[in-house]
DNA sequence: CCTACCGATCGGTAGG
DNA sequence: CCTACCGATCGGTAGG
């Protein structure tokens, strides 16, 4: 039992090892050899840990987006908020969830195309199934004349969307600015710009 | 002479059909021999029109590059016009460049990072430099209380950055906005919000 | 976790 | 633009 238990541990820091190098180099650029020499073990020795190098990349991306689904899930779940609080809200999770792995974030955003099929079409559903909840959320708020409907829909959520899923290339998580505050923040300035309202 | 014009027009048909390979499955797990398939001749034919693979990824994100440089300079020569101005010229500026090769404009965002040194290190440092001088407009708006001081500069201008380069992953050409249109929709969500202000 | 190895594919060159 | 080819490297397996 305790050896089930080291394999498991010894597998998730192949994977974790595995994201840092492919957000480093590229999915396709990343060789085993280099993941297992970072490891400081032969790349034979990884097939005894792991099936393929595309079952990583597929663990790393579908437990991210398990993440953001759970996230968005129970931001929906709240009933009587505005369609505002419930924007602020679910990027305020997204952020978090990115927060709390942002190498696994990086390689979810920018690795998953390599995804053979079907895992790459079951995939992109999923995304595409995301990018809509959050734009009925702006819908509603159109409805509601919380927000104006000069807007185009589609630009204003792939905004959000494109906001949100870059954060893990520039965000420092040293610097002064926690991630709750940086998604209230982010919320703001897609809700009420940046221009002085006063 | 007519020799040396349908070999620089190869050249150009190489480059662009590399653009569309290099966007669709990334440059690394673009071989060659795709390449050379797309364009009906065998791979080794390739290296009569450009020197190296990479040879043809920095000509695409230098060309783009010079693109995106000259038009933020002809932004910046205008004097005497607002900061949000400047910023929504900026920004229909940004857009139109990478309307012109949406495909290059994937390219030059996406796959940059496989280009070795020192050509990465020049690319960066441009990107670096663009980046500053939308902050500096940024912080004019700032200085002259167009824009509230409240947000955080840094997340202001990367959004803004991360809106502008993820626009040729989901921009339609043939859809209804044109791209004048979508920039100055972008704009006006950045600086006056989704809110009704009314 | 290792040694020894596989077939496939890579970017690129020589020579025409 | 082609044929013929190079050395290097790839993901992965067999067997221990």
């Amino acid at each position: 039992m305790s050896e089930a238990i080291s394999n498991l541990s010894r597998k998730e820091q192949v994977i974790r090892k595995a994201a840092e190098l492919f957000k480093e180099k590229g999915y396709a650029a990343a060789s085993m050899r280099d993941l297992a020499h970072l490891l400081g073990i032969e790349a034979a020795s990884l097939y005894s840990h792991i099936k393929s190098k595309e079952e990583i990349l597929r663990s790393l991306c579908f437990d991210m987006a398990a993440e953001f689904q759970k996230s968005l899930a129970e931001v929906e779940s709240k009933k009587d908020i505005s369609a505002s609080e419930k924007l602020r809200n679910g990027i305020i999770g997204h952020i978090q969830v990115m927060a709390k792995d942002l190498t696994a974030s990086a390689v979810f955003m920018n690795e998953h195309r390599h995804l053979s099929q079907p895992y790459l079409r079951d995939f992109l559903l999923m995304r595409i199934n995301y990018i809509n909840r959050f734009k009925s959320i702006i819908e509603q708020g159109v409805q509601t004349k919380e927000f104006k409907d000069s807007i185009d829909k589609k630009l204003a959520v792939m905004t959000l969307f494109s906001s949100l899923n870059w954060m893990p290339m520039w965000y420092d998580p040293d610097s002064a600015i926690d991630p709750s505050q940086l998604g209230f923040q982010l919320a703001d300035m897609l809700v009420n710009g940046l221009k002085k309202n006063d």
